[in-house]
DNA sequence: TATTGTTATACTCTATAACTATA
DNA sequence: TATAGTTATAGAGTATAACAATA
């Protein structure tokens, strides 16, 4: 007799990054960190984003969800606001030494959790997992505007 | 040149995961549901907890979190709760009518973004998806406790 | 008027700790 | 004392709407 409710893929792509998840922001907590401020980091450090609008895009919040985690991350002196001489309304977002220093920690924190995760899984398998993470995620994702490579943090919450 | 920053697989798969989970939250809102709210009737269906720990065991919550749930679908019309005449420290919930019409309509909400989310990928690579997942999910989850078919809403938001 | 960003406010999901009631 | 559940409180992350400043 077959199983009336075999678990939905979705929700078990659900149970599985929300499993890994929690284990990637322990991981990141454990360093002093945690994933928005992560990839804010790694955002500004790789794309060099002109706006803030751009980071926002990039990291995949509005922008005043940006602001909300720019103003804590200014607070712990991880970043720097100028203003644009030559615009004004454009506020130039810089890494502090303490940021780079919060950069490389948790980017180590980052690599090693990452060569846990794929403990044991070959380069091929991977790469086969991530192929098919990208057609299930297409068969859902409304218009895919996003051309930004860490692209993709959107989350509800 | 080889790609400096390659995106770890666990950062895809989060990336992946908020994409489609973003897209169920709004399938099912759009049904009147939330995922949480979806969990618990599924569980409560298919598991016939005994205890409200032993539904929020299934569901990935705590005790707390659940009763939080709970209210609100008491509130709604969805649940009744009411004292186990043998133990009364045992609150029994059960479906009202109006639970069941939405379990139902979150049901079909569900098994249709399913299809549409699996359109085009062969049982096989589900298959093989669904077995990548457990292993990278093992490699970082904590001694698992969970022996619900369902277990793993954990979440930290 | 349009663009850039901030402020104010609020929602959802989650958690811990302290509590009540029952056993 | 232990168990079942609730209440109170809080925190993280997100969002929308209204706003100020600049262009």
């Amino acid at each position: 007799m077959p199983d009336p409710f075999p678990v939905p893929i979705g929700l078990r792509l659900n149970q599985a990054a929300r499993a890994v998840g929690r284990a990637f922001d322990e991981a990141l907590a454990e360093a002093g960190g945690s994933l928005p401020v992560w990839l804010i980091l790694l955002n500004l450090k790789i794309c060099r984003p002109g706006t803030q609008r751009e980071l926002a895009e990039a990291v995949g919040i509005r922008e005043a969800t940006l602001t909300h985690h720019l103003n804590a991350m200014d607070a712990a002196g991880l970043i720097t606001r100028t203003r644009d001489a030559g615009n004004r309304r454009i506020q130039l977002v810089q890494l502090t030494e303490a940021g780079e220093t919060v950069f490389l920690r948790l980017r180590q924190a980052a690599v090693a959790f990452d060569e846990q995760l794929r403990a044991g899984v070959a380069e091929a398998e991977i790469a086969t997992l991530t192929t098919l993470l990208t057609r299930l995620t297409a068969n859902v994702a409304e218009p895919p505007s996003a051309d930004s490579p860490w692209a993709g943090l959107t989350g509800s919450h």
